[in-house]
DNA sequence: CCACATTTGTAGCGAACACTACAGATCTCT
DNA sequence: AGAGATCTGTAGTGTTCGCTACAAATGTGG
């Protein structure tokens, strides 16, 4: 008996090219034609190798893991605790800018979702999200004024870094995280903002 | 000549109710239906008073933002900059977790998607967030017993501050943040770790 | 060369989506 | 009371979604 036609294309680049629509669109804001073309296979193909939709976010999750991985053995190999964190934040700072990749993280952008004809909702809600973050600065611009804050303190800093901490509670605050997990992580934040506030 | 037929219901208890709907769903996760539902209103009675899905969504923004300014106009009235940040983030703490509301904050919130059908997809991201900070728990449970961390200073809110602050900024990366203000970011997070970290 | 197994492309399936036509109901104003 | 205006509920519209039936194509083993 015959081993049947074989496949005519590369299951791993398939799936980095389907990695990437996921992380620009999220989950729900991608299409199968939009995969289906990135992919360069036809709709039957890609369900014969992955399942489903859902199956080819797991795989693509799969491979991102594995990068992510190596990468975090990379962090974690640091001689000391102190180093581990900072090269945790700053290899994220820059990963997450990394022009070869979409903005972001594939963990946290999967759940978002910017599907054709709305993507100025995003926009929207950024908009207002960096309102209040205009309202944190001005506020502390007036508090460098009163010699409330130190002088080489900066208000746009502060007010960002307090954003993005309330921005990371939001993310963990939907995956289940309790009340008093996130006072700790407030409570760790401020004294971030100490430091920072008497420079 | 006549001024026509009533409204039947009441368009800021509807609002409130779509509020509700797209924060817990995310704006693409929410189906009109599901509006029509909570609203307690027929389609046609939707889009006579909101134009459109997204004109809902932006009504809902707006009537959010009212709260939220009233609620930073008390934030922004503490005397220092200190205490500012202080009820910033113990208030966002507080606000995302309590029960009265769906859990984190709409204007991350509305940005996901958890239509029906696929739920679990936020669940599989949040499992492989949780799993990078096991790894980085685990790596400050070793430091600890190697005195490299104080005696006081807790491998779970370390590691967990650390993955809250990434989260933060890959919210801040997909609206468009560059390198050097998350590495700003990242940083001031530093700072607040070496301050626990000598706990 | 011939069964057999598997992939590929075309074409289209049922379901769910955002949205609306239409007719009857309910108001105000004269 | 009657005319004009707006809302309400029913019942759809066309489109897009994830997914698949089917037949032609392409491989292997006998």
């Amino acid at each position: 008996m015959g081993m049947g036609r074989p496949r005519a294309f590369d299951a791993d680049a398939a799936l980095d090219r389907a990695m990437d629509v996921f992380w620009r669109h999220g989950y729900e804001g991608t299409t199968i034609a939009q995969l289906t073309e990135a992919m360069n296979i036809n709709p039957p193909s890609l369900y014969a190798a992955f399942g489903s939709k859902e199956g080819l976010l797991k795989a693509a999750l799969d491979r991102y893991s594995e990068k992510r991985d190596a990468w975090m053995e990379k962090v974690l190999g640091a001689s000391s605790a102190r180093e581990v964190a900072e090269r945790f934040l700053m290899e994220h700072a820059d990963a997450q800018t990394d022009p070869a990749n979409p903005p972001g993280c594939l963990l946290v952008q999967g759940g978002l979702a910017c599907g054709t004809g709305s993507e100025n909702v995003p926009f929207e809600l950024a908009a207002r999200r960096t309102h209040t973050e205009d309202q944190l600065r001005d506020r502390f611009v007036r508090a460098k004024a009163e010699h409330d804050l130190g002088e080489n303190a900066d208000p746009v800093t502060l007010a960002r870094y307090l954003s993005a901490v309330t921005s990371g509670m939001c993310v963990m605050a939907s995956s289940g995280a309790d009340r008093t997990t996130l006072r700790e992580i407030a409570a760790v934040s401020l004294k971030a903002f100490d430091e920072q506030a008497k420079a």
